[in-house]
DNA sequence: GTCGTTGCAAAGCCTTTGCAGGGAA
DNA sequence: TTCCCTGCAAAGGCTTTGCAACGAC
């Protein structure tokens, strides 16, 4: 990741217009508004770069597999809408001091998934 | 799922033996144990039937993907050892009552991954 | 004997990779 | 001009599906 590129510059876009995790399907359909010719191979080879860069982060969805994210954000967890299928990202974390583990686990990280309805989708 | 066929007992024997979310090809391997001509197929095929008979769970885990576990356990979340790559039950839930979500969203439902080192691992 | 099940192979996704041409510096 | 990056196509995993043979009942 040396050179400024259009299709770098694209996908930097995407996620400059759209804070919430999104599937490489959809990055690809959003970036090739600003470059039609891009190539999902592409896509692929620069989403990878960027996570190892620290730019952005990789999440699992159960359902839609894995999403991608911007770094830099306060701690928060996702939800997932059934109805409309997208993933939100919710401030805050839930996760109570009881979090212990039984005796001998060491816990590093968590992530919570949330699942249910959406404001756009309930409302 | 209408026939017992020697395939699917030993399918169960699988997760009667081992009390832990497993993946597509640690369930083909060990039930090859008791029935060695098992196909790959056959095991995809018969788990999904599983899982639409309420036998199994399936659950999602970053690294490895779809895993299977017996349901009918109390509600736990799980831990995924990054040093053997197993992933674990933990017994309870330590989403506090402050899981509250913004305004709008209505929850249905949850998913907790936690990551670090088992006790086999740490000890 | 029926017809649900299995094994095998082919096909379908999603993702990665090899290669030659193209473009940033 | 250099050589990083892209597009294209082929190849790799994982999962599903079509089909003929098998076997539970």
């Amino acid at each position: 990741m040396k050179r400024r590129t259009s299709q770098r510059t694209a996908l930097e876009n995407v996620f400059d217009n759209e804070d919430r995790p999104m599937g490489v399907n959809e990055i690809l359909e959003t970036a090739r508004e600003f470059v039609g010719s891009l190539n999902q191979a592409t896509v692929y080879r620069n989403l990878k770069v960027m996570v190892e860069k620290g730019i952005l982060l990789q999440i699992s969805d159960p359902v839609l597999g894995t999403l991608y994210e911007r770094t830099g954000k306060a701690h928060h967890h996702h939800f997932h809408c059934r109805v409309c299928d997208r993933v939100f990202e919710l401030p805050g974390c839930g996760l109570g001091k009881n979090k212990a583990v039984p005796k001998g686990y060491v816990t590093e990280g968590h992530e919570i998934f949330l699942f249910g309805v959406c404001p756009s989708c309930s409302g």
